[in-house]
DNA sequence: TGACTATATCACTATATCGTTATATAGTCA
DNA sequence: TGACTATATAACGATATAGTGATATAGTCA
């Protein structure tokens, strides 16, 4: 492998990881779920979303690592193992923030001229 | 709206940008750029991908913001204006490398009992 | 045991988007 | 002007995946 190249294996591994916080959906179950651990239902209750695809984001979610679930009795309650996914969302989240300042200020700037 | 319900446009918005960011082909493109301004055939070349997928994909980040582009004769320089990118990238190259480290423990572990 | 409940999974449709070929556009230079 | 070049765009087939209704699975409790 040269240097300075990439390996391609590693861009895809990388771009699956952007992939898995690609869908509002996720996001917002990963936002309800940062207040603590929630069983399934109660998601379904919190996001408003059926619960089938409730379960399956929730099951790619845990397949990437990204959260756990305690089983108990019939309850499958899951909470956020990768406290780095909160990191991610905070820069994208400032940068986003600081993009539409500029276009304030830029539309400022030309309507005063 | 509600206090902790979050909005789905928002969600929206911050999907798209992590959307931006799982493809592998964008990321080779992102990560060449690094290295500073660069014309579309360069980038062709340093991709080994197809130039219309190569201005496709330009177009894209383009669009979100994330690159400029700068005009000159019949070439197009783009550059990373958004350095946040490489931000997002670093986040999630430590998450991936730890969590290879902490499953290269659990093997160790289960073969030295 | 049998009715009931919570969750996971299957099968399916709808939609988005990647990569590609062909072509349009626009700048350069003889 | 006319041939040539660099880039952008259009059209299209292939693929991935989101959301949904139906159903399977497995735990609970009378």
């Amino acid at each position: 492998m040269e240097r300075n190249e990439i390996d391609d294996s590693a861009l895809e591994l990388i771009a699956s990881r952007f992939r898995l916080l690609a869908e509002p959906m996720r996001l917002k179950i990963l936002h309800v779920l940062g207040d603590g651990e929630m069983n399934v239902g109660e998601l379904v209750a919190a996001t408003g979303a059926n619960q089938a695809n409730v379960s399956k984001h929730l099951g790619i979610l845990l397949d990437a690592g990204v959260v756990s679930r305690r089983k108990d009795g019939l309850r499958s309650n899951y909470s956020v193992t990768d406290e780095s996914i909160f990191a991610l969302c905070d820069v994208v989240c400032s940068r986003l923030e600081r993009q539409l300042d500029l276009h304030r200020e830029a539309l400022a700037t030309i309507r005063q001229t």
